[in-house]
DNA sequence: TGTCGTGACGTCAGTCGCTGTCATCACCCT
DNA sequence: AGGGTGATGACAGCGACTGACGTCACGACA
């Protein structure tokens, strides 16, 4: 006999996720979340920071893969060329977990408190595009820009492809960029 | 002889302030703000939604200063024109209340909660410029997208105004602005 | 001038997010 | 067999935040 079931974590993000969607966030408890994954609030917070971040569990290999397709673009790509093929692998990975990015993003956007997380995951993952952006050779405004760009596009392909029925995930990112050329050219 | 002395809200962001930047975010109580206004916690709580939001009291003001520079740019102004001319505008409001400016910066920087708040303030910013261009006429793709380029860049220029002496804040703007064509464009 | 509503504040009690601390016990290594 | 390890439970406690209710200066209005 095991003495715990195991995946712990991925009980909570589960079970979190369930009771945010059944009964809204702000109403439903810690505790409860622990309860229905089978554990107690201490070892939530054991494997969470906090109510939020349990919603935010892939946001560090979504940053690595990110990371990896920049610094894994040919040389003679341009920065935004470099940003806009990561983009495009994270949005392939997004297509395969399409119903649960769904869910998740439903809740998210019904909630200020996890719009700030969001947000902050974001910025984290623009300033680490950027720091990709900088071990190629790109010098620091035009870095920090590029990246700041390509995730304000992501976001946005992102909401649409939501929105939006079965729309590939690449062609929205490049329709965006398009107008982004466009508008900022003005 | 006056019940209460005026603006409890003003001494109570001004309390915070001090505080937090005396013994950090974490470490002062709402209490203890409370205490340092001669007010009540409970006071506190009627004046700020949370003990967060005492620090972007201004947002709003902020808000309808950009809002209002779109909506009065010239109409042979672009898109992008009309956003800019607001961030220099905002900028300038921003020159005057330089010293607050940079201590409330230094305290927001410092703690993540406070970042968070700041990045869903910005956001909210920017959905009122894409607003105020779609307004104009501007579709709407293109609308926030512009938006979303304009804050970027009004956060980077922010940034750099802080960080550098007495740089003039318009400068940093153009000089972003530029470079976001130059990346874009490749 | 008396009265009455209103708004800003205080007081109190309570919930819940989150933390520190210590005990427990299956599992693994030797 | 024995000891170390890591994940969990149990418990106490702090502080953020809320709801309900009482208080009192101030202004309107008769």
């Amino acid at each position: 006999m095991v003495r715990w079931e195991p995946n712990a974590r991925g009980r909570l993000e589960e079970a979190a996720l369930e009771l945010y969607l059944e009964r809204g966030y702000e109403q439903t408890t810690v505790a409860e979340i622990a309860a229905r994954a089978g554990l107690t609030e201490r070892t939530f917070f054991r494997h969470f920071a906090d109510k939020r971040e349990v919603l935010f569990g892939g946001a560090a290999a979504l940053e690595d893969l990110l990371v990896a397709a920049v610094a894994g673009a040919p040389e003679t790509a341009s920065p935004m060329e470099a940003v806009v093929s990561a983009l495009v692998t994270a949005g392939a990975a997004l297509q395969e977990r399409g119903p649960a990015a769904r869910r998740r993003h439903a809740v998210i956007t019904a909630h200020p408190e996890l719009r700030e997380r969001e947000l902050i995951k974001l910025a984290t993952l623009a300033e680490a595009v950027a720091g990709a952006l900088r071990r190629r050779g790109v010098a620091d405004p035009g870095a920090h820009l590029c990246a700041e760009a390509g995730i304000a596009v992501f976001k946005m392909a992102f909401e649409q492809w939501v929105a939006g029925g079965g729309v590939a995930f690449a062609g929205l990112v490049r329709d965006l960029l398009g107008d982004l050329r466009t508008v900022t050219a003005g």
